[in-house]
DNA sequence: AAGTGGTCTAGACCACTGG
DNA sequence: CAGTGGTCTAGACCACTTT
């Protein structure tokens, strides 16, 4: 005789809490904003700390949220959209083609890991590693790492004695690149997935160890071979991939 | 004079975990195989259940690991290549074609999501909702709304009164698939971006309200227009999305 | 009923940013 | 330096699956 319990399935607290700073987030914040800290917040919804934190997680993997060590939690803008294209049977074009976004930063020759090795065909080899990233309005949102093998481009001569160390990096990179575009591109495939980002990309892209990250798998094909791979990271919370044809400028890219 | 600390950013104990983890995984565990359950992991490796939770949390996210409430923790196979192409440029077609690899399930008219709405042009108006899944191996991993807006498929009848109610559902959304057929599609776009399952998709992919998906959105472009939108939300931890251009089997499918 | 992962708490300390 | 988010603990209880 006393309340009917309906809503049979109590709702977790951090999910309820998500939905209700969502509601918050859309009619009374600016984008760019500064919430109250996590504390405060915490004790002005009646749960732990950590349940909060449970609610903003999830926001900020939402991509609504930004927070930063230090600083605060800040109200994220929409999330970019960021060309990948073009995409298949498109116009395929060779990465550092003229036009496209990336900036070619550094080279270096190294055993890929296995299960780039495999897809290239070059077990054990050393290849060539072509590190470049990608920014958008100044922030840093991808980087990656182009691996060639030596038999894709056979006229590069040997690894130069450097006349300026730690300018000669990109230098090389460039040079690979060059001759890349040399052959004829025949195709290509992609695939997206969710990793969490490496130590190392961490820096780079200004996050956090284990970060979200979606990594681009793309596969050039030159001559019925896998010409090179590519493993691009992009940020999850700031990026959405945008797969166009390069007819006019797709609409979803916004 | 004491030992010299090189590793002056001690690496959080959560993060060295995931990497042990990941190590013994590949060398101790097969595929299928159930891990010892949480307590005793945590006091095996002398932390709390709560830090050893954010290891087993990243290699989910990773897809190395699978957890079920009631169950335990088994060792994830490798990710399923999903093709989601053919891509831009390639051989478009309209969702439902013959050969998608998709199941249509239900239809509704409903109002659509504002974001949704202002890009079909249809502002506060209801449009054709077409709900659609996708299983591989049994298991379901992406489900799908399609909006069609009246106006793309003017030769609809008006809603019929139902003869075998529950099954005019997948009836009327296959009528609604057969008139799009009947329009030339110009082309389509697609992004991709990290999300948070909802509460009623969290159901229908078997996860918990707020796992980590892809949701990929397509706009088809018919008439110089957006004649339909399809919002799908793969599962990211068993998901690798392909992006094929249809010339034979990409590498990356594997 | 027993055992699993999921949620939640109240507190502590650490790493980083900024004035 | 004060203030922020990030890490970690030791415990409790809940929801779910299997036996």
């Amino acid at each position: 005789m006393g309340t009917t319990q309906l809503e049979t399935v109590p709702e977790p607290k951090y999910w309820h809490l998500k939905t209700v700073l969502s509601d918050a987030l859309d009619s009374e914040f600016a984008v760019g904003e500064i919430l109250p800290n996590e504390r405060e917040l915490a004790a002005r919804f009646g749960v732990a700390r950590a349940t909060l934190r449970q609610a903003l997680e999830q926001l900020e993997l939402e991509g609504r949220l930004q927070r930063r060590r230090g600083v605060g939690t800040t109200v994220a803008p929409p999330r970019v959209g960021v060309d990948v294209g073009p995409g298949q049977g498109g116009p395929n074009v060779w990465p550092g083609a003229a036009g496209d976004a990336w900036y070619t930063e550094d080279h270096e020759e190294t055993v890929p890991p296995a299960m780039v090795a495999s897809l290239l065909g070059t077990e054990g080899e050393p290849v060539h590693a072509v590190r470049r990233s990608r920014t958008t309005n100044g922030q840093p949102v991808a980087t990656e790492i182009l691996y060639v093998p030596a038999a894709t481009v056979p006229g590069l001569p040997a690894e130069p004695v450097e006349a300026v160390p730690g300018t000669g990096g990109a230098a090389r990179a460039r040079a690979v690149l060059r001759e890349l575009h040399r052959r004829e591109l025949d195709g290509q495939d992609r695939t997206v997935e969710l990793g969490s980002i490496r130590a190392d990309d961490a820096r780079r892209l200004d996050r956090l160890p284990g970060a979200p990250v979606l990594v681009v798998t793309t596969r050039y094909v030159a001559d019925g071979h896998t010409a090179a791979l590519a493993v691009s990271t992009f940020r999850a919370d700031t990026c959405r991939l945008s797969f166009s044809d390069g007819e006019g400028v797709p609409l979803l890219a916004g």
